[in-house]
DNA sequence: ACCCAGCCCTGGGCGC
DNA sequence: TGCGCCCAGGGCTGGG
C-alpha cells in the first residue's frame, strides 16, 4: 500500500523514465479511475501531444507536469505506474494505458481499481481538491509544534484517526502511523486532548525520520506493491511492529499484539506505548 | 462542526 | 475442487 515514501520511490523512477516523453494517445479502459468534470474523452484529448516536463508529489498524490496541465495522481491501496515498449502484451489489471510518441507505454496498473487521476490546468491544482485537503508533510516547515497542537489538543479523536488524516499531516498511511506511534511510545487509542506537547514532539521526531528513512530503502514491498521498475523496497525487513503480532517486540521482548482502531488493524506493544 | 459507517474493488486465505 | 465468506485499506460521501 503506497504511502509517502512508495509514492517517493514511484516518483524518482518515473522521472527517469517519463520525463521528456511525449503523449500520443491514452487508452481508458476503467472509466472510474479518471476524475475529471468534462468526461473521459475529453480527458484524453487534452493529453494528447503534451511532453511530461517533471513529476513532484505532494502527499501520496504524484503530480505529472505536461504543457501547461498537471496529471494528478493517487494510487490508493495497489495502484502502480511502469513503462513498457508497446510491444509487451499489457494485463488484465492495466487500467489506463499513455502511449508515448517514442514506442513506449505508460501503464497504470490497479487491482483494486481505487486509484484516481485528475486533470487540471497548470497553477490550479493547488487551489481544487483533492489537493486542497493535503496538509503538512512531517518534515515539513509548516509542521510545526504549534501547529500539531493545535490539531491534536483540541480534538476528541483517537490519536491514530488523526495521524492518518492528510489534512492534519501528509503522507503517513496505516503502515508508517503503526512505526511512528511505537516509536514515539504512544498507544494509538489515546485521544487527542490527553495528549502532552513532549508526546507530540516525539510523535513528529518519529514520523519525519520514520518516512526518511523508509524513502532511503526505497519504501515498503507489502503483499503486491513493487515500484515502477517492478524492484522492490526493502524496508519491511525494518518494520517495528506493522505485521509482527505475535513476534517479540524488539524494545521490551513481550508480545506485539493487533487490534483493531477505527477499523483499521493495528499493531502495538502494549508495554512500550501508553 | 465533528465523527463514523459504508462504499468503492479484487485476490488471497480460510472453513466446510 | 469449489463455494461462500471475510479481510486488507485511503479517501470520499452521506447520515447522525
Amino acid at each position: 500500500m503506497p504511502e509517502l515514501p512508495e509514492v517517493e520511490t514511484a516518483r524518482r523512477t518515473l522521472e527517469q523514465l517519463v520525463v521528456g516523453k511525449t503523449i500520443e494517445d491514452v487508452t481508458v479502459r476503467w472509466h472510474k479511475i479518471i476524475k475529471f468534470d468534462e468526461g473521459v474523452e475529453s480527458f484524453i484529448n487534452r493529453l494528447k501531444g503534451q511532453t511530461f516536463r517533471s513529476i513532484g508529489r505532494k502527499g501520496k498524490f504524484l503530480l505529472f507536469y505536461l504543457d501547461g496541465d498537471v496529471l494528478v495522481s493517487h494510487l490508493r491501496m495497489e495502484g502502480k505506474f511502469s513503462v513498457k515498449p508497446e510491444t509487451e502484451p499489457s494485463d488484465k489489471h492495466t487500467h489506463v494505458i499513455f502511449q508515448l510518441t517514442n514506442g513506449e507505454q505508460l501503464r497504470y496498473n490497479d487491482v483494486r481499481k481505487f486509484g484516481t487521476m485528475h486533470l487540471f490546468t497548470e497553477g490550479q491544482e493547488n487551489d481544487t481538491p483533492p489537493l486542497t485537503l493535503v496538509g503538512p508533510e512531517p518534515f515539513d516547515e509548516a509542521f510545526t509544534l504549534d501547529y500539531f497542537k493545535d490539531k491534536v489538543q483540541r480534538s476528541s479523536r483517537m490519536i491514530k484517526n488523526i495521524l492518518l488524516d492528510q489534512t492534519v499531516v501528509a503522507g503517513l498511511g496505516n503502515i508508517y502511523v503503526d512505526e511512528t506511534l511505537f516509536k514515539a511510545g504512544v498507544h494509538p487509542e489515546r485521544r487527542g486532548s490527553s495528549m502532552e506537547d513532549m508526546e507530540l514532539v516525539r510523535i513528529q521526531q518519529a514520523a519525519a525520520e520514520t518516512l526518511l528513512e523508509a524513502v532511503e530503502k526505497g519504501g515498503s514491498t507489502i503483499r503486491s506493491y513493487v515500484n515502477s521498475q517492478g524492484k522492490i523496497g526493502t524496508f519491511q525487513q525494518q518494520l517495528l511492529v506493522y505485521g509482527q503480532n505475535g513476534t517479540p517486540c524488539p524494545n521490551c521482548g513481550r508480545e506485539i499484539s493487533k487490534i483493531k482502531v477505527g477499523g483499521r488493524g493495528t499493531h502495538i506493544c502494549t508495554s512500550c506505548q501508553k
